[in-house]
DNA sequence: CATGAATGAGTTTTCATTCAT
DNA sequence: TATGAATGAAAACTCATTCAT
């Protein structure tokens, strides 16, 4: 009884998913860290699964994080269409960002991380995120509403950074102080 | 005469000198969560030699930065009486703030860590770097050069995460988004 | 076909059986403090194992020796519908109790010990052991052979602790001081 | 200034004497495998003073109990002496032996030890304590008030388990079960 | 393809013991 | 002789990774 072929992929599929939306989980929880074999728990599949799907712990980070990855760089055109200004579209990405980043616990830490494992999350960043953002920061430039000498990357990272939250410092501090950032970005045009 | 004191004591006081010295370097190089056998190693020194000294990590951690930190604490009144202005002053603070911080790679992630062995290193920090940061902040905030919604503390944890270097995002772009940081705190005043 | 789960099942169990005969074995050489890394290679299998299928060395005790309790436990009723007077039965029940005791070296330690990893051990004596004994305590303190004012927690102890042999106080040492014991007992009456 | 041989001498022995006080302090709070460290503080004296004087645990266990055990064997000829009968004789002796037991934690575990660093005390045991209780044993077997089968070092050593005490298990019922030993060694008669 | 038992390297931590002073 | 800093072997425990089924 040979199965098609199809409903094997479409398992495996679901495997796949599954894998995702528990690393996601496990990640907020315990960060992009967390032992292979909680996300396998709370997955419900074997830590072999998860090393066939994704064979090292970046590419489960990777694969993780990159619906949000694209979802957030396509708001870039979105926003920078609808906005007033530039800079207004710049801010509104921007928040966007923080709050992805504040609701994934230990992302902020991954993207500073200098873990070699975790090149392809930088990769994914350079060829999606940072090319949107760097349009916004462009546009705002060209109407002179920030510096020209700041560069996408830079500014994402230090709001990666930012974005490492703790007790004491929270989503609340994260989000004052990125927004804080941002207006030296301002002024400084 | 049971015990020529002072010279083991001077020679305990090189021992420990010199386990400072090698947590630092290994802390540069690996971060505040590098295994106690490479801190040995490099002092050449025995594991429990480590440990005889600083019982846990976060004596370690703590011992490793204390001394720049009470130097980085005394330097606030001294320019604050020194400076033209009071936001002159902070920014000639968090400069040197800055410069111990890069220094150290790690650090700014440990600060920035809930992990409880640290609460020595933040203890620390409450108790001689966050005062003498309030101090100015709120000559600024006097002097109506910065929004006085700013708080030390958060101001200072958020300059501890730009200063979480790695590839691509290193000392001079941190000290750069420091500086925007502190720009987008003056224009909100 | 994901797998074929009796297979493995069957080998685990096999492990964990192998794990147990080499924890017994290693428990009568080396008492129940044995480190874990002894017991891992006498079994020929990592320590991870070993860990795996018994988390705390508590659990490992209480594994290797459940089944030799129950079978004492069982016992009880067994010989008191047998024997002629409560009193035979309760001696044999203690013989049969000795038995176990010094065929496996450190156990007597191990029920003496004040070890908070022993609980169980303790529980599961208290849960099985100490109901046996005492009902025929009650037996024979009915039938006035034995004075009603003895404890069974305290006489198994007691025996546990005389079962405690090393060189010049052997085997046939701890039969004989348990019997005296008994003789005490019934002497008291 | 060439010291008095004779200060030097008495203030060494001042030393061993403080030593063995700590000792028995500390035997008493952790058992006879206590840390030496602990030992030494509580003396006030550095861990090399231990060694000096005791190269070998066996030699500082024995010394801690060398003095009480001499006094118990004095106090067999002269119970012998005083008392009614032989066997009153050996119950008084052994009530002063338990007595010596439970008061000092973890010797009865010491003395049914095969550590073999822990010889000598085995030895201390037979040149004194065990002639003595022999005396009474012998007594008793001539006036037919014990079976003549009992060792009087398999007999201490039984005595010695028994005070092996703990959570649920303490002195009181530690002396209970001697009496009644002993109970059954005169019914054994 | 999925499973999860097994492995063992890596880390922490403790303490007996030595030895320079 | 006394000291106690230093040592390092020993033991526990964790978790990434492999592989037989």
């Amino acid at each position: 009884m040979p199965e098609p072929i199809g409903v094997r992929r479409a398992q495996a599929q679901r495997t796949r998913s599954g894998v995702l939306a528990a690393a996601a989980a496990v990640f907020v929880e315990q960060g992009v860290q967390a032992p292979v074999r909680d996300i396998a728990e709370r997955a419900g599949v074997g830590v072999g699964t998860i090393y066939r799907n994704f064979p090292t712990r970046a590419d489960l980070v990777t694969a993780v994080y990159r619906h949000q990855i694209d979802t957030c760089a396509a708001l870039a055109p979105q926003l920078l269409a609808e906005s007033a200004s530039p800079f207004t579209a710049l801010t509104g990405w921007v928040d966007a960002f923080v709050e992805f980043l504040v609701t994934k616990h230990g992302l902020g830490a991954a993207l500073g991380s200098d873990d070699p494992g975790l090149e392809n999350l930088h990769a994914l960043m350079l060829d999606t995120l940072v090319p949107a953002c760097a349009t916004l920061l462009d546009a705002c430039a060209a109407a002179d509403e920030v510096s020209p000498g700041i560069s996408a990357y830079t500014l994402m990272r230090a709001i990666g950074n930012l974005c490492i939250t703790g007790p004491d410092y929270e989503r609340a501090d994260a989000q004052r102080m990125v927004a804080t950032l941002l207006a030296g970005c301002r002024r400084a045009a």
